[in-house]
RNA sequence: GCUGCUGUAGCUCAGUAGGUAGAGCACACCCUUGGUAAGGGUGAGGUCGAUGGUUCGAAUCCAUUCAGCAGCACCA
């Protein structure tokens, strides 16, 4: 005599085990219709799963965010069953609801074709329009295994041999297709519907292991209506107009070429951003308390070896044999250079904290697969420091770092950060004492820095903890930019040590932290950010001065010169073109301010002031546009100084 | 690194039975001196990613290789 208890409080008693359906046809016809799953007792099930227990039950329907989820992962079964109708030789694997859509994992001898796609596509129409019953079943696991070594499937049986014994299996049948599955699903194939389309094919490695075979990974997208369907692929063709490998090169501001894979070529225009964005850090940095540091690019392999980097990171580092065969490392990092800078001469518990930073020009042999524009590069630049201070220090250094990342993101115009707790992984140095102590001390700090954090079990540093400020780019890549790592272990075996209150000699704790993270990586993700229209104080040129005719020429020029010494970037258009011609290149090439000038101008002594994206004219004397764009132009950093 | 796809002028791309290359934009020159998102004309430009092979003949077919793209793996 199951219980039922609905969320409005009600309760309704059955005399005989019942389904969700059911209930929901008890409760009322459009319900009934519209119920698509339930959720019993927090576990989600099948509307027409039996129910033979007291329990709670809500009913998800089309409105429910859960639906989505439940069409994602019919269409991945829908997907499967449409491959092995085409492609019977196919073995099947495993094939979950992703974010924004659904994949399936297949095994093949031949890979799948785009055009193979239309097809699949096409057949996974049919069977949802065949409105095919979905039936739910169990099965012991060892009735599992035997099924699956009867159909010559060995993903599938090596997938259920590693389910305990004694335990059932539920599994999901539609049409002739059959997969094990935890559910739930929809009553029917029909329920999926139409808004949904495959994306791409690419390999994947079964159980996510570059060791094992590689699978056939078919990737679609799935929305509850054709409206949402377009939507998302109108955001996905917004997004590749934003990608910051094509804007790079649209607005001259890097290039890359063969003969130098995963280094940035970086042009005028792009190294003018780079140096202000380094600047504007140079200058919070010293506000902070930190002494900027330069440490030699190539160092011996003897203190590679010491760090542990050697032993961890050896095959992804560059060397160079030297003639008296010596071999020297580039640097894939900066901390073992700090320490060496930190042991020279006797530190004391007053010199505590010390805080040591170094935009680290750092090189690292990434796998050739891992390079994406300049955004994972061989090449790259850290905002790099290393905060030297006590066990207690930890804390306060921590917040403080956290306050000052949260500044400059917001000065850089991003305040939606997330925030991953890495812990220990399984290849470490250090023991467990250890490795509890600095955790314990990074989640007490961010407590007090009051930042929520998502656990991420394992991706520690090999040294220590780390906390990862992760910021998602146009095409929803998340890239991890700001760090910050509590090491107590780099101390020990660099032999950095202070002398203490009690004249003892200790540890100091190293915090590796970067804000950034890599100054390429950023810039990378500003472009996306800002779509290219980057805000005036990073624009390469700020403005442009437009002539009407040439007989304003010299009249430009001396604009020019003032704009300049007033510390504007700024450039002339003396070309033979017309004006429209001069505002369309110019606007397409995102620069904030252009400034036409003609004879009217040139007899009051005005310009005319264009803003970027505006369609308006502002008429403004030289005076009045010099200190707006000082104004505007401004780094947020002194200008929030000038208030 | 793995699987798949791609590689033609500075850029974006066309080149469909293998017969030594074409468009638009950009560029140069000329005309035009034009008031807010493309004025007109003329011209220059490429050993078709590289190497090797098949063929009378290869941008086109095959092999190898390099790079890029997507995903996976990796990311101190």
């Amino acid at each position: 005599m199951p219980k039922i208890a609905l969320p409005d409080g009600s309760e309704r008693v059955y005399e005989n085990p019942v389904t969700a359906a059911q209930i929901a046809a008890d409760i009322g016809p459009g319900l009934a219709k519209a119920a698509l799953a339930a959720v019993v007792n927090d576990e989600n099930w099948d509307i027409n799963r039996v129910i033979e227990e007291d329990c709670t039950l809500r009913l998800i329907t089309a409105k429910d965010d859960a639906c989505l989820e439940l069409i994602r992962h019919d269409c991945a079964h829908i997907l499967a069953e449409a491959v092995l109708e085409l492609y019977p030789e196919t073995q099947v694997t495993i094939g979950p609801a992703i974010e924004s859509g659904f994949y399936y994992d297949f095994y093949r001898e031949k890979p799948f074709s785009i055009d193979d796609l239309d097809a699949i596509e096409k057949r996974m129409h049919d069977i949802v329009d065949r409105n095919e019953e979905i039936i739910r079943g169990e099965w012991s696991r060892d009735e599992a295994v035997e099924f699956y070594k009867k159909r010559n499937e060995p993903f599938k049986v090596e997938l259920v041999e590693a389910i305990p014994a004694n335990e059932t299996v539920s599994y999901y049948a539609q049409g002739a297709f059959i997969d094990l599955c935890r559910g739930p699903h929809m009553a029917s194939t029909k329920k999926a519907g139409h808004a949904f389309k495959l994306m791409k094919v690419a390999g994947a490695y079964w159980r996510g292991d570059s060791n094992n075979p590689m699978l056939q990974r078919i990737y679609g997208t799935a929305w509850t209506t054709e409206a949402d369907l377009q939507a998302y692929l109108t955001m996905l063709e917004e997004a590749e107009k934003r990608d910051h490998r094509k804007l790079g090169k649209a607005l001259n501001l890097f290039h890359m070429q063969e003969e130098a894979t995963g280094s940035i070529f970086w042009h005028p225009n792009g190294w003018t951003l780079y140096r202000e964005i380094e600047n504007y850090v140079r200058r919070r940095l010293d506000a902070a308390d930190y002494q900027e540091v330069k440490t030699p690019q190539m160092i011996d392999r003897s203190l590679w070896e010491a760090s542990g980097h050697w032993e961890k990171f050896g095959e992804n580092m560059f060397t160079a044999n030297t003639q008296d065969d010596k071999t020297l490392a580039l640097k894939p990092m900066n901390c073992p250079g700090h320490v060496q800078i930190y042991r020279q001469g006797v530190k004391s518990y007053r010199d505590l904290p010390l805080r040591m930073a170094e935009f680290g020009s750092c090189h690292r042999n990434e796998p050739s697969g891992a390079l994406h524009g300049i955004m994972r590069v061989r090449a790259f630049t850290q905002d790099d420091a290393h905060i030297f201070c006590t066990e207690e220090q930890i804390n306060s250094e921590s917040v403080a770092f956290c306050n000052l990342l949260k500044e400059i993101y917001k000065d850089f115009g991003f305040t939606d950060i997330r925030v991953k707790f890495s812990d220990r992984p399984e290849v470490r140095a250090g023991d467990d004492a250890t490795w509890d102590k600095a955790e314990q001390a990074l989640t007490a700090a961010t407590q007090a820095a009051g930042i929520k954090t998502s656990h991420n079990p394992g991706e520690g540093a090999f040294y220590g903890p780390k906390l990862e400020f992760v910021l998602t780019d146009a095409i929803g890549r998340d890239w991890q930019c700001g760090t910050l790592q509590a090491d107590f272990i780099l101390p020990e075996r660099l032999g950095a040590e202070y002398v203490a209150i009690d004249g003892q000699r200790k540890r100091p704790v190293m915090l590796h932290r970067a804000i950034l993270g890599s100054l390429e990586r950023w810039i990378g993700i500003l472009i996306e950010q800002y779509a290219g229209k980057m805000p005036p104080w990073l624009s390469p040129v700020q403005a442009v001065i437009a002539p009407i005719t040439e007989t304003t020429n010299e009249y430009a020029n001396s604009i020019y010169q003032s704009l300049k010494q007033a510390g504007i970037r700024v450039q002339t258009d003396l070309r033979n073109e017309k004006i429209g011609y001069k505002i369309r290149e110019h606007s397409t090439s995102k620069i904030p301010f252009i400034l036409a000038v003609g004879a009217r101008e040139a007899e009051a002594g005005t310009v005319a002031v264009r803003r970027l994206g505006s369609q308006n004219q502002e008429v403004m004397s030289v005076n009045e546009i010099t200190s707006l764009l000082q104004a505007e132009c401004m780094p947020p950093d002194l200008a929030s100084k000038g208030k």
